[in-house]
DNA sequence: CCGTATCCACACCGATACTG
DNA sequence: CAGTATCGGTGTGGATACGG
């Protein structure tokens, strides 16, 4: 998905609009990857760059840049850079924010996951023709 | 924001991929507006298509109109046409699907409440230099 | 190793207008 | 009243390359 709610939010918020809370929580992880990020940080801890490179392959690597700063910006991460040995590292992990978006995200995991088998079973049974509808 | 998680998830369920639950569930409400739909009519009950049009003011009668759509196809929304007189009245109502979003559009809510009203309070603070961070 | 810039394709969404 | 088509501006995100 895009982002552009988070472009509309932070306009609001420059308006001094504050209506919209749904629409501001929906802006902290809509766009792209980031609700995976935040997954991943908030079940497995801290992650460097890298790291969270090879667990979202399909993921660019300037995207994910990108996103990563603007979850710093919003509060919901923390980077820390640590100079080892020739190149650099730097390691991400949840703010106490990002970790009070978890039980959400969590939330949203297990809809998706029961909802996914419920069309998986419509599907294999309009298959199999057992279910005409 | 845009929809382009949606596509991704329809393309991916073509595909036989049911990974990723909770892209899928976020495919559900992100595309504009579609979160403030199902929150007035899972807190409202029915609106006609011209009343959905006048609490959303800013939502143009195209897009409005392809997000019902698009609703409806995800399994999360009824329509019901009435022949009321000269014009005709279109219904749209949450089913069952759609209300099990409830808890989650409802959470989603009370962070972004929360979150909105401690931005607002540091930066009055911060307006009024009681705050130099 | 990590960040950012450039270029480009494409999707989104608004304005508008036409149909039933 | 409701749905759809067209056109055009704009934002998103991929490939690539360069800088720190």
């Amino acid at each position: 998905m895009t982002d552009s709610v988070r472009n509309i939010v932070i306009q609001k918020l420059a308006d001094g609009d504050y209506s919209c809370p749904k629409e501001f929580t929906l802006a902290m992880f809509s766009g792209k990857w980031k609700i995976n990020i935040i997954y991943h940080l908030g079940h497995e801890g801290t992650y460097y760059f890298h790291e969270i490179q090879t667990l979202l392959p399909n993921a660019s690597h300037k995207e994910l840049a990108k996103k990563l700063k603007e979850l710093i910006s919003d509060g919901l991460i923390n980077k820390n850079v640590e100079n080892d040995g020739p190149h650099i590292k730097v390691a991400y992990s949840l703010t106490d924010l990002g970790k009070s978006l978890l039980p959400i995200i969590n939330e949203m995991y297990d809809w998706g996951k029961n909802r996914l088998q419920e069309i998986h079973m419509e599907n294999v049974k309009f298959g199999l023709g057992e279910i005409k509808k």
